[in-house]
DNA sequence: AAAACGGGGGC
DNA sequence: GCCCCAGTTTT
């Protein structure tokens, strides 16, 4: 795929995002949206499906919703809690981590530079974009697993790795050209350019796909 | 560069 | 039963 079809194929996925994104606001969050509660959110969230960390996460922030309520907490009682989600022991202690991290280093302020967060241990590249973009609406540059598949499914890079693939979009792209396109194709990868049984049948951009993957 | 950390959902 | 999950730290 050339250029001008990635244009275009993106376009048409921004006009149709509506219709085909609608599954994905399926989810009732139940909780409190904080920057904090989205940080510790996305640490649960790490290899573990939505509707696993979606559970975990209302029973977690059910108990605590801040740094200042969460030190409070046991590693054990963090545990019992999110333990369907998977690396429980480590994600706990990590929450506790990030917790002290936040209230000693930043005054229990989530910090807003890319800089800063990744200095927090527990948060590293991934969690980082992420919290930027949810928690403070900052549209980042990435490629993660969803838009690598992608992008080598429409035949536009041919890589092995997302950091490969990241590295050729930046050669080609201009940044504002890679504005919001991560958020887009994580969501596209997420409903319908799914890594197994892609739904090609409800797909906007299918006559443009070369299908490499 | 590879291992370790892991239970749950889809098929 | 087998594959997959917006990953990070440690070896």
């Amino acid at each position: 795929m050339n250029k001008i079809n990635f244009a275009k194929a993106v376009k048409l996925l921004e006009e149709a995002y509506e219709d085909w994104d609608a599954p994905a606001k399926r989810f009732e969050r139940g909780y409190r949206r904080t920057p904090y509660t989205i940080m510790i959110s996305v640490v649960l969230s790490f290899r573990t499906k939505d509707e696993v960390t979606l559970a975990a996460d209302k029973k977690l922030f059910a108990l605590a919703d801040t740094p200042e309520k969460m030190v409070k907490l046991s590693r054990q009682e963090i545990e019992k809690v999110i333990y369907p989600v998977g690396f429980y022991r480590k994600k706990a202690q990590t929450i506790l981590d990030i917790s002290h991290t936040v209230l000693e280093r930043f005054k229990g302020e989530v910090p807003r530079s890319e800089a800063e967060l990744l200095g927090i241990k527990g948060i590293g590249p991934k969690a980082a974009n992420i919290i930027l973009e949810s928690a403070f609406g900052v549209e980042t540059v990435a490629v993660d697993i969803h838009v690598h598949r992608i992008l080598n499914r429409w035949g536009f890079v041919s890589t092995k790795t997302p950091e490969e693939s990241l590295k050729i979009l930046k050669e080609k792209l201009t940044p504002a050209e890679q504005k919001g396109l991560n958020k887009l194709l994580v969501s596209f990868g997420q409903v319908l350019c799914r890594p197994v049984k892609p739904i090609c049948s409800e797909c906007p951009v299918v006559q443009l796909c070369e299908r490499k993957l």
